[in-house]
DNA sequence: GGCATAACGGGACTCCCGTTCCATTAGCGG
DNA sequence: CCGCTAATGGAACGGGAGTCCCGTTATGCC
C-alpha cells in the first residue's frame, strides 16, 4: 500500500510520447495478467515485468492494482460499440442482451469484467469508473426505449435507463454468483422479459 | 499461499469443544474483518490476532482467505429465512425482494456478501459455497411461484427458480455495479418486474 | 538546438506474509 | 483415570512486495 494516494494517471505534466507509451503499456500488460490470473493475484511488480517498464513507475504512477483498473476501465470506456437498430423492442433488446452476453463469455473480456467489477469493491476511485462505464454503455442503449416508446409499443413515461439496466441484471447475475450457463436463450429471455416489464408499465 | 490445499476444514478428526471453539471464533473474527476491511485485504494473521487465536492454526486449518469465507459462507447458510405466504404472488415476490433488500443494506451483511461474491470469482471453492448458499435460498423461496401456478396466476410449465433469481438479480446489479440506491421501491419494482415477466409466460 | 525539469529505472533496504519446526495442550478411547 | 495422538501455539526463518534514494533519460519550451 502507498504511503500517500498518488496522483490519477491521467493528469500528468508531461502528457508526451514516453508518457503515453509507458501507460499503454502498463494498461495492455495490467489486463493479460488480470485474464491470466484475476485481480487478487495481480501483482504491480509483474505488471512492470509484463509491461518491460521499471517498477519504480508503476508505484509511483498508479500504487494500487485498484487504480491500475480504474485507469484501464476509463481506457475501456473509450471504445464505444454502436447500438443496434432492428425496429422493435424486442429485437433491439434482445441484441443488446447478446452483447452483453458475448462480451461476458469472451475469453479475454469475460475475466477483464470480473476484475473490474471486484476492484469496484474495493476502491471508491475503480467504483466510480465503473459507474461511468455503464453510464455510456447505457446512455448508447437507451433510445431503443425511448423510440418504442415513440412508436407506441411502450407507455409513456417508461424510464429507459431502467429497461436498459434490466436486460443486463440477470446476465451478470449469472456471471457473478448463480454460475448458470450464459447462453443465447439466457439472454434473449432476459431481453424479453425487460421488455415485458415495461410493457407492463412496471418501469412508468 | 499455501504449499498445498489444505483438508476442508469441516473435516477433523477430533471435532470436539476446542476444535469447534476455534472455528466459530476464527469465522466470527473473519466476519468482523470482512466488514472492516473487505475480502481483499483480509488478513489471516490479522483474524488469528481477532479470534485470539495462534496464526499458525488459522494457516493450516484454512489455509487461504477464500477458504475461511467459504467456510463462513456454509456457516451462514446453515441458518434458515422462513418464507412470506401472503397469498398473492405478487405479494410473496415483495416480500422476498425486501428481504433482500434488507440483507444488502444491512451494515454487516451487506459488506459480508460484497466480500462472499468477491472471493467466488477468485476461488472455485468458494464459488462452489456460493452456489450451494443460493441454492438453498432460492428452493426456499421456489414454492412461492408454484402455489401461483396452483393458483392460475401463473402459465403451467414457468421455471420457478428462474422467477426467483429474476427478482434478486436487478437487487444485485445496483449493489455490486450501479450503485443506485437500493431503496423498498426499487425492490418492489424488482418484484413487480419478475412478476410481469412470469406473467407473459417469459419463464414458461 | 539547448536548458530546466518531469518522468523513468536500477538497486538496496524494510517489513510483513506465509511456512516450518517443535514443544505444549487437550480431546477421545480404553 | 490414563495414555495416545490430534490439534494448537510460540518462535524463528525465507522470500517477496512495496518504498526510498539517486543517477539517467527525454520531453516541452524558449
Amino acid at each position: 500500500m502507498p504511503a500517500v494516494t498518488p496522483e490519477p494517471a491521467a493528469v500528468v505534466a508531461r502528457p508526451g510520447g514516453r508518457t503515453a507509451r509507458i501507460r499503454a503499456a502498463v494498461l495492455q500488460a495490467a489486463g493479460d495478467a488480470l485474464v491470466a490470473d484475476g485481480f487478487d493475484r495481480l501483482d504491480l511488480a509483474d505488471v512492470a515485468r509484463r509491461a518491460e517498464v521499471g517498477r519504480t513507475t508503476v508505484y509511483r504512477r498508479w500504487g494500487t492494482p485498484a487504480a491500475i483498473v480504474a485507469d484501464l476501465l476509463d481506457d475501456m470506456a473509450a471504445q464505444s460499440l454502436p447500438r443496434a437498430d432492428t425496429g422493435t423492442l424486442r429485437g433491439d433488446l434482445r441484441a443488446n442482451a447478446r452483447l452483453v452476453r458475448r462480451t461476458l463469455t469472451d475469453p479475454r473480456q469475460g475475466p477483464l469484467f470480473r476484475a473490474v467489477i471486484v476492484a469496484a469493491t474495493a476502491d471508491p476511485r475503480a467504483a466510480e469508473a465503473l459507474r461511468r462505464f455503464y453510464a455510456i454503455r447505457i446512455a448508447e442503449w437507451a433510445p431503443c426505449v425511448t423510440q418504442a416508446v415513440t412508436r407506441g409499443e411502450l407507455p409513456a413515461g417508461t424510464d429507459a435507463d431502467e429497461v436498459i439496466r434490466a436486460v443486463s441484471a440477470p446476465l451478470y447475475y449469472r456471471f457473478l454468483m448463480s454460475g448458470d450457463p450464459l447462453d443465447e436463450p439466457a439472454a434473449d429471455r432476459a431481453a424479453d422479459a425487460a421488455a415485458a416489464a415495461a410493457e407492463a408499465g412496471v418501469y412508468r
